[in-house]
DNA sequence: GATGAATGAGAATTCATTCAT
DNA sequence: TATGAATGAATTCTCATTCAT
């Protein structure tokens, strides 16, 4: 269920990493989100990264391939979280708490979004424009939620026509509304996030009645 | 109505452009759109760019500023051709059409994107990563068209609680999911790009129907 | 005859070079010469090529693809005089001025040999390393003057066996013996010069007398 | 009689080494050895070879001080192997057997260089750059050899003028011949290494018979 | 209107080498 | 005896950008 983290054992070289090794890995990791919650990512070069971190340049490339690599362990990392969506999937759902489950599920989709903002942006820009390594990751760590959300609207309404596309199309538009939320976007006309998230819950709940 | 193009009629030195000039300043940009339908787009230099453009680099600061420049050029262009969504808009829906009015809705908005692709891909891409310009630019020729669409949906069915929410919500649905077929991610697993065009249908006739 | 240089037209950018880049281009190429006859091949890098040619390491990339293609260049140039070799052969040896003839054949060697020390020992020490393009330049820019020594061999002598064996082994003593002489190798010990182009003509001169 | 390589009894540090340190250190060099065998001599690093050898950097230089240290001691272990060409010229040479034991004597070496053949070109190149360890070294590996081969042709023919310049541009052009040979550069025109071996034993029959 | 020529600046990358364990 | 860990110091290479013609 989702994506795990490959223990990372060896550097670059090849060579065991010993606990300060991997202290240092991670220090590098953390250092690069933080760098891009800020700045955009094209500012994020192999020199800057490794000076904010403390490490030499060379240091820098004993653990990581380029940047890509490591915005790419971060990825990894963040997804692991995301597999809490499933345990809300997995609840018993019925018609008298229908409405608060979907609430719960948008807002813990929001939540998880909100946590690992960087990296998932990371993700979908990357994955956008046609990285293969994350393109297939998303793909990955995406469809085995959308499957059993498909399945939960069908459970709820045997009647609904086609309800895995209808999870597809409400799964984009969370996302999507998350990823712009991050940017400020959302907030500048009047437009609250409670207000869309109300949207949300709203058109699952009229697909769903009986 | 949406965002015009303004005729740009000075070079970067303030000279008249004649149309020798306007040839060579449009070759640059379809040269640009083409580059970026294949490659990613960081690749695209202003060396690389003057090169296929078949001119010097010298020529190609005569008419843009950096790459960003014919960038925006390109996606303003793209714009105006959007504005088509609201003739929809403006014809009469009612009971009887409406479902084939939202399947036109939702097929023309596809179509545009799809003509549109590298533009809107771009626009987006510059935008999500936090680009004043085009991050402005989308708002303005995003909203108009979001609140006509609001209004219409509130017009259709007057108690629908939060219409310019819904709006947006599958506003932002399409959106996305026209992006991602374009990269080709959606054909992949058996999801068929006109089972999701019909959920969206779905979705809002299941929200406007009385 | 020979190898030709080709004109080189364009630069690295495809630019046409006008004057002043051919100019430019030049003074790399003889500065790179000049420096490879002090110190080692290995010591010859870009930065400090072009800090000596007075250019940015920018400029050297316009003209060269990198230091090997700098070398190449000058290794091509200096094959041209090598045709020299091609005249004295093309000369009418008799029994009479066999050994004159001879002799001359051999400091003519030399001579062009100590003209271009520092490429000729480039174009072998990069092909005897097994690069392809320096060796395939050798083997073209040899093969021509091996043959007509051949047959100017059995035309001396025609009793000669193989003629075209006697004329390699010979050759690649001649050249061998030429390129230790430049290194200062057999100066060393009470070796002189002079005997050995003397062996080379008694060598030949056994082989073709009557 | 020829040059003795020296029992390697210290590490680097000056500790004595044991069984398992001359292993390594065995281990470093055939490794070294075999990797020259394939790609140019240029791309040894010590990192390369010390990832191949499955040691870690820091322990190659427990046992070399660097890369040349490494090459050197190898051509000096090849150098034992040449001593095996004293033999022959030792051997009674008459005009009976003269022909036969020219052929024995050419075999031999070419025999000797194709088992030393990666040694003898890294010695080649390096003394041929002006390195003065491995140009020392050749001097020193070959001249006894030379002298005993040009006294040799002295006995044989006891007119011949200068048989110590003939001795040397004969081994000249078979060492040579031999190193052209490996780099598989003679196959290739219809050029056989029994015809150039032929000639060389015709040339110094010529030189010899009475 | 167009472009040869040149470059400052900086980023990526690699290597040999050291040292504490 | 062996090696994780770290790095200083180059070096290559690329790009945007300018300017005189």
């Amino acid at each position: 269920m989702g994506v795990a983290t490959p223990a990372q054992l060896v550097n670059q070289y090849g060579q065991k990493m010993g606990r300060k090794g991997q202290l240092t890995r991670q220090r590098i990791m953390s250092i690069a989100l933080k760098m891009l919650g800020n700045s955009s990512y094209k500012d994020l070069t192999v020199s800057d990264l490794a000076a904010k971190a403390k490490v030499s340049n060379a240091t820098f490339y004993v653990y990581f391939k380029d940047i890509e690599d490591v915005l790419f362990a971060c990825v990894e990392a963040a997804s692991l979280d995301m597999n809490a969506m499933f345990d809300i999937l997995n609840e018993t759902w019925t018609s008298e708490n229908l409405k608060s489950q979907l609430e719960k599920f948008v807002d813990s989709f929001n939540t998880l979004w909100e946590k690992h903002r960087v990296e998932l942006r990371i993700r979908n820009i990357e994955a956008d424009q046609g990285n293969a390594r994350f393109l297939n990751f998303r793909q990955l760590s995406t469809i085995e939620l959308l499957n059993r959300f498909g399945e939960k609207l069908a459970e709820l309404n045997p009647r609904l026509e086609n309800p895995e596309y209808i999870s597809m199309v409400i799964y984009t538009a969370m996302e999507r509304l998350a990823a712009l939320n991050q940017m400020g976007i959302l907030g500048s006309n009047s437009i609250s996030r409670r207000g869309l998230d109300d949207a949300i819950v709203e058109l699952l709940y009229m697909a769903l009645k009986k």
